[in-house]
DNA sequence: TTGTTAAATAACCACTGGGTTAAATGATGA
DNA sequence: TCATCATTTAACCCAGTGGTTATTTAACAA
């Protein structure tokens, strides 16, 4: 399966070592040396953690002499929001009802469903 | 690795058949049953993906006779939203710029550059 | 008690993903 | 041209995932 650009962006999303990586590149384009210093693994295991990014549209590399500096692309992440947004009744219907029952409680209401 | 709450949601998500099950939950509860009908692999399969979601905490599993419906919780998609938020600046920076630059084009400026 | 139905679990298979080290590529600069 | 530096690719390992069919569990109904 994931022929899908929506299971291609969350998959790359789903790696806590990417996501620390988009964060990084929010304050700036890095090289994958700079991109590789914070982390303990090697710069072959950030080189294939780009390669997936790249692949999901959420970074794009360019080239100065020997260095290929990588920049965020958060283009993709517009689609994850979209989709995200079609639940946000559901959650915020959750919420509301916590805090309802929360309110509930603190008047000391004997009636509260528990 | 995959420690934290935000991978385990976000890896959750990465799996279309996974998607496709939320989205016919918004309608409203369903039982296993019922939940693989709609597609073309075996109960076993979907019983795996509907553990993969409750682990995920994006569904809860009651208990109605030998039925176990399954129910949508969609307050995991409100990290995931707040996640994504902190990047709108960057897409929505990008879409911007793109804008400006069509309507440049429309306006058949020939300084607009290509 | 026995049979039926809903669902989960077991055992298996093929494939993927994330890591490693070692070797290859490609641009720079002496 | 040749050595150096940044990065990618290759080859490998192990764990995890998504699918299958067969079996087990659990609740109901006769």
């Amino acid at each position: 399966m994931m022929i899908d650009r929506l299971s291609v962006t969350f998959s790359a999303l789903a790696d806590p070592t990417r996501r620390a990586i988009l964060q990084r590149l929010m304050e700036g384009e890095g090289s994958v040396g700079e991109l590789t210093e914070p982390f303990a693994i090697s710069m072959p295991a950030i080189s294939r953690h780009l390669k997936v990014l790249e692949q999901a549209g959420l970074v794009v590399r360019t080239r100065s002499a020997q260095w290929r500096p990588v920049q965020l692309n958060a283009t993709p992440l517009a689609e994850v929001s979209d989709w995200v947004e079609r639940y946000r009744r559901h959650w915020q219907g959750a919420f509301d009802r916590m805090e309802a029952y929360l309110a509930e409680l603190q008047k000391g209401d004997p009636d509260a469903k528990h």
